[in-house]
RNA sequence: GGAGGGGUGGCUGAGUGGCCGAAAGCGCCGGUCUUGAAAACCGGAGUCGGGGCAACUCGACCGUGGGUUCGAAUCCCACCCCCUCCGCCA
């Protein structure tokens, strides 16, 4: 089979010269962030970088001139051989140095790849998750006068999902859904779908489920959360653990328009995930699965414009929720509880009442020019000028998680689920999910 | 999987070893002309990186990677992608 393409034109969140001169600002700004980064490695190899290259391309002005000259003196019939005997020694030089150059550019493009994005200003400062901040909350609990089940008792209960045999089929962390359980997530799949392609202004788009290490590396996944990844062990394909990948990389390497941003597309997709180091985590049920179905929502959108996007595109989000008539709040995440490659994010988290707690249902993010600088997405400037733009996704939403909200926020005393008004169109008028 | 054709700037497309970062046309931008527009004519314009306050200057880039050569878009090797035909297949 093929080797999938491979893009050089992978850049890291910032210009090597940029990295060369702004170091320590970079590291002190990354703060708890910095983490991992061996800032002193870098140090060196970019010094080392500039050094080689400064060499290098001297040299090679040296090969130009002498291979002219070379030309000259063989079309005016004089002896050359001197010359020529100089520019091969010249040539060698150059091999060598572009041998080490490319050695150290490997290096530090391993290294900056790994640098975290900054967080935007606005962004709560803290160490975990208990110092995010609620924005928001909408909606309010259902009351319910009895015991509320979870939700993998009430599926098996109705016969709509069915965990044991999904664990013989494949193994842990899967389910399977039948009969109204199945037809509840396609429902969900196309009323989220529906809403933001229409009244939202998405575009649709059916993605590839498989895609290359250029295109998850655009996106942050590599080179550093490999280990999250399923992949193929015969061709070089990963599977996709969010339709962000195959979306937000539908214009890597490209110059797009000023006047056609911002750029917005959804999408529905199954996402995997491998789950490594979440053992004994959300073991039971459908809240952490290694396939799950998941609505996505991207946009691109130029820099100044593209935090009132991320206002815009986390409300998409929560209008599905509230379509839903669920109960929700909005988190802004604390600098040290953000993914690597955002700049600012917000969770919706939505009611469960057999937790008692919220639970997140869609992460919503702008990465400013992280991703666009990796997947190199730039745009031109009415003035002729290129920039990078600023991209955006969320979850617009996790439908599994969405399906466990439903079941468990609509359920009766009597076991069955009372589906929203919004979803019964889809359900062929269905307004409750009984013991069949 | 087999056979053949092809990948050059925003697009079309020329270019088989040096004067080619690349003809020409289209499109684009500016100007002349015009009441305005069109046409015509004149001019401009690739991307990335280094240096410089700047005018500017140096380097890289013709699918990707390697090789031959003083010198490669051009010759050689490998790979990727696209197209046509055959086989197989939902």
């Amino acid at each position: 089979m093929t080797i999938p393409r491979t893009s050089r034109n992978i850049r890291p969140m910032h210009d090597m010269r940029f990295l060369r001169e702004n170091l320590d600002g970079l590291k002190a700004q990354l703060g708890l962030r910095a983490g991992d980064v061996p800032w002193e490695d870098l140090r060196k190899l970019l010094q080392d970088r500039s050094n080689l290259m400064t060499q290098v391309e001297d040299l090679r002005h040296q090969l130009k001139t002498g291979s002219e000259e070379v030309g000259r003196l063989k079309r005016e019939k004089q002896p050359a051989d001197e010359a020529m005997a100089r520019m091969k020694a010249v040539g060698d030089r150059i091999k060598e140095g572009e041998e080490s150059l490319r050695l150290v550019d490997e290096r530090v493009q391993d290294l900056a790849l790994r640098i975290p994005n900054l967080p935007h200003q606005s962004v709560p400062v803290g160490p975990e998750a208990a110092a995010n901040v609620e924005v928001r909350r909408w909606g309010m609990a259902p009351t319910l006068t009895f015991a509320p089940k979870p939700h993998w008792d009430l599926g098996e209960a109705l016969g709509i999902l069915d965990f044991e045999r999904a664990a013989k089929i494949a193994g842990a962390r899967f389910a399977v859904l039948t009969g109204l359980g199945a037809k509840l997530e396609r429902a969900l799949i196309n009323y989220m779908l529906d809403l933001h392609t229409t009244t939202h202004g998405y575009r649709e788009v059916l993605p590839p489920f498989m895609v290359n290490r250029a295109a998850m590396t655009g996106t942050g996944q590599l080179p550093k959360f490999e280990e999250d990844l399923f992949r193929l062990r015969d061709d070089d394909y990963l599977l996709i653990p969010t339709a962000e990948v195959p979306l937000t990389n539908l214009h890597r390497e490209e110059i797009v328009t000023e006047a056609h941003l911002p750029i917005k597309y959804t999408a529905h997709t199954p996402c995997f995930r491998r789950e490594a180091g979440s053992y004994g985590k959300d073991t039971r049920g459908l809240i952490r699965q290694h396939q799950f179905n998941k609505v996505e929502l991207v946009a691109f959108a130029k820099p100044e414009d593209s935090y009132e996007e991320l206002e815009r595109l986390t409300a998409a989000a929560e209008a599905v929720l509230q379509g839903l008539g669920l109960h929700y709040r909005v988190m802004a995440l604390c600098t040290g509880d953000m993914g690597f490659s955002a700049a600012k994010t917000y969770d919706l988290e939505v009611w469960l009442p057999s937790q008692k707690t919220f639970r997140e249902i869609s992460s919503c993010s702008n990465f400013e020019a992280f991703q666009a600088r990796r997947a190199s997405i730039r745009f031109r400037r009415a003035n002729g000028k290129n920039d990078f733009l600023h991209t955006l996704n969320g979850s617009g939403l996790a439908v599994g998680r969405t399906l466990v909200a439903i079941l468990e926020n609509g359920q009766q005393a009597d076991g069955s689920v009372l589906l929203p008004k919004a979803l019964r169109s889809y359900m062929g008028g269905l307004e409750r999910i009984s013991k069949s």
